[in-house]
DNA sequence: CGTGGGAAATTGTCCGGACAACCTATACTG
DNA sequence: CAGTATAGGTTGTCCGGACAATTTCCCACG
């Protein structure tokens, strides 16, 4: 455990809802409660309780107490994409497993999406990503970094070191801006096997381009998820607490 | 002005924003700063700051201080979704003709949508939605609002009438917050014939939810758009601003 | 003149307390 | 028995303070 006391309440409080301590529309114990149990101040406690809100994990009513949400039982996953924050979440929820790393010649889409020449040295990861909690297997994702000398010495090595140096290089300090680009396509017959559907069902392919502080693309990544299992979701507006 | 403190010192600093008072990538005040200007306490300054913040209208990094974030370029043939102010400005670079208007009761998917009971009578008008500039037809379009005597005096009308009176409904004032959904889906058979594709084709559904200010639902809107012509784009975060 | 170190500034975390707004269930009243 | 008033419990708002983590900037030092 680590980081600061109210995201170690709320990671606590996350697992023990996976876990079904309390069911769905079950009351949580108080903030009062919570605040004996982990030895916190009401504020951190109702920190943590923001966090789950904001995750969509629980729905809070003055006077009546809290409560595990549904969970959107309605769409088989939901991807909340209002803020970096929950595309982080969204990295932490799951799982990417790499199962091949090669070097390669841009072709013109990939040229595109990194804002290099075509034919410029490249290096591909490919791989599945999955809900950590349901095993749930969500999209094929092929992830497209420049191969400069830093890139290469920093990823060009066995899939698990990549990966891990990755996701520590995706962490809140150095991400600044994400681009994100969604449209509908028949499933590629290259992923169609590897998320078992058929080639040409409806699919949700997606390309995120990441962007450090200074504005200098850090990678791009293109996955397809099947449209039968996913959901795209976020909400615009300033006053997103004050409702609900 | 009303509602709780740090709502309205939110909104003050939301508007001075608008009103170019700190232009992109300016230092705000500091926290001490806005709790001597409003005379309220740090805690009640930062919980405005983090309401604007998750309406990515600031960036804060620890040791730095608080900066107004830039706004994305726009990008022409896309649609961009970052914030409500891009989802006008689409709003405004189509058209929506409606071609039916009708009162029923609402369907399961209906009532989740109105957050209403099922049977509930509700109205529906269905259209298309063209590109003003090169009359591209991009969409069919059902939007769904509960039938009040309010809403009915006000849209259970002619067709034209109606969609004037929503658009005029539609606008910065009143709105507030908006929710979205994407999933890829075979095209409907409904939809195939007036846009021109073959159903079961590769189709991106969009659900809107329009809120006001008070947290209270406005209207409901689906849309099917046609995989191959239609790519939804946004991003997130912020650029990073020239310093130095 | 460059550079490293430390002070100052700024946001992040955490504590304690108090009252308000709101919901629910119980007890009471007609 | 139905409806209402009341009391208790729970979350929302707001205050005050303290220290930690991080960044920025200036100055002494080489």
């Amino acid at each position: 455990m680590q980081g600061p006391r109210y995201q170690q309440v709320a990671n606590t409080l996350i697992d023990e809802i996976r876990r079904g301590r309390w069911p769905v529309g079950e009351l949580l114990p108080t903030e009062v409660d919570l605040c004996e149990r982990f030895a916190v101040s009401r504020h951190t406690a109702r920190e943590a309780l923001r966090r789950l809100r904001e995750a969509g994990m629980i729905e809070r009513r003055q006077g009546s107490g809290t409560r595990v949400a549904a969970l959107a039982p309605r769409v088989p996953y939901e991807q909340r994409v209002s803020s970096i924050e929950e595309l982080l979440q969204y990295g932490k929820a799951t799982r990417l497993d790499v199962t091949r790393i090669e070097r390669r010649g841009a072709d013109a889409a990939t040229a595109q999406w990194l804002d290099c020449q075509q034919g410029a040295a490249i290096i591909r990861l490919h791989g599945r990503r999955t809900d950590r909690a349901t095993q749930v297997l969500l999209c094929a994702t092929d992830v497209y970094l420049l191969a400069t000398p830093e890139t290469v010495k920093r990823y060009g090595d066995t899939p698990a070191l990549a990966l891990a140096t990755m996701l520590s290089d995706l962490n809140v300090s150095r991400l600044s801006r994400v681009e994100q680009s969604f449209a509908a396509v028949p499933m590629p017959k290259e992923a169609a096997g590897e998320l078992h559907t058929r080639p040409g069902a409806p699919a949700l392919a997606a390309l995120r381009r990441y962007f450090d502080r200074s504005g200098k693309l850090i990678l791009a990544a293109h996955s397809v998820h099947p449209g039968n299992t996913f959901t795209l979701s976020m909400s615009l507006g300033h006053d997103v607490i004050a409702a609900r």
